[in-house]
DNA sequence: GGAAAATGGTAGTAATACTACTATTTTTGC
DNA sequence: GCAAAAATAGTAGTATTACTACCATTTTCC
């Protein structure tokens, strides 16, 4: 069986944690400690303990837990990026790939067995609540600098290709992805917690939630390419 | 000269700031420091050092340093709907209060001399910054509870109203109302930081970005209830 | 088979968030 | 006017966190 994995900058990581099986645990471990316990909360002396090592051998995989969230983010674009690939490598109209990308992003996420130390859902979960800890701080000029953004950056910048076609006039695709992208995962949240900031229902089926969401990122994308 | 003070939540402090000098110290510098050292960086003790009081001092009047954060937020929310009220008393049609509404929203935020001692600029910079620390917390059910967001609550339901008489058949006003809200920051945040997921460009003078990010909000807005 | 390199583990440090407790000031009853 | 009670301020801690200097062990490679 092939082993599908993608390739993410090494400025993400110290040492690279594919490579070994302390490192795959510290992914797979991270996923699941930083879901369950937040961001905050979750340490490297608790990882330490649950992948049974200790905090100095996990430091040389990666610099702080910063870094660690950034590495999860940055896989989880990657992942969102191929599975985009997937979804519109038949398709040919710009339209129609445009709604397939709507469709990737609002979709809800579930384990992909083709990464099998990779839970995505609770990455999904991850990408919901934390994204914004990797570029709100004093050194996303330096991270973004070091490419740690870049494959947000690349899903944004196909998308907006996209949106060019359908619309060349346009003059905000690339606002109006970073908006739609971000919008997905603040509703989703909001329609759990804030419920007063979104008009997606908590109590519905989570499919259904997910079939409004879409609905809602498509009444803004096609409201503004209508003529 | 009369006073005006808003009325916020007394759930967001121990002891109200604004009933005395200590307070109104607290809240003055909290603002510039939040918004110099960041908020991670930001610690009662350093305020203290500031206002020229001690750490236990200011812990009787926020319980920590979050709440102190919850409460210059819902400051602003509550400044913005009193702007909002402002640019729209004269104003009778639904349209022409949304425009206005979009307005308040994305245009530059200036020091307001009816406030004294607030700094709305820096006090601008910390929501745009550290929002998201708000809600993106294990607490947030109970700080909602607490009555904690309702400041923003309100700004959106009214704004969202106003969609609703515009286009009584849409059915997201709210997530379109709360979302433009975030976008509004968040594309000034991208502009600045990582100008590949945004068209407005950081060397545009500054009342030119806020001009296009004007422009960007009313694309999403007007796109989605033109007919 | 042994030196060099890579990896792992122990035991710290400085800073942070928060608090128990003590000291001082202010209020209040008479 | 003044002592007792209540309110407020300040001192000196603690537990936890992020991180690191340094020592120990294993692996690599000639």
């Amino acid at each position: 069986m092939s082993q599908l994995t993608f390739k993410l900058n090494d400025r993400l990581y110290l040492r690279d944690p594919q490579a070994t099986i302390l490192g795959q645990k510290i992914v797979q471990k991270g996923i699941e400690m930083i879901d369950s316990l937040g961001f905050e909360h979750f340490t490297f002396k608790k990882l330490a303990a649950e992948v049974s090592s200790t905090e100095p051998s996990i430091y040389r995989y990666f610099e702080n837990k910063h870094r660690l969230l950034h590495y999860l983010i940055a896989w989880y674009w990657s992942w969102l990026d191929y599975r985009l690939d997937l979804a519109t490598n038949s398709l040919v109209s710009a339209d129609e790939k445009l709604r397939a990308a709507i469709r990737v992003i609002t979709e809800e996420k579930k384990y992909d067995p083709t990464f099998q130390h990779v839970n995505e859902e609770a990455l999904h979960r991850i990408v919901v609540g934390e994204l914004e800890k990797t570029y709100l701080t004093k050194w996303v000029d330096d991270d973004n600098q070091a490419g740690l953004f870049s494959g947000l950056k690349s899903l944004t910048k196909k998308i907006a290709g996209y949106i060019h076609e359908v619309m060349p006039d346009y003059p905000f695709p690339n606002s109006l992805v970073s908006t739609i992208i971000l919008a997905a995962n603040e509703q989703m949240f909001f329609s759990q917690h804030l419920p007063a900031l979104s008009n997606i229902e908590k109590q519905l089926p989570v499919p259904e939630q997910h079939m409004k969401l879409r609905a809602f990122v498509e009444s803004i994308v096609f409201g503004v390419l209508r003529k």
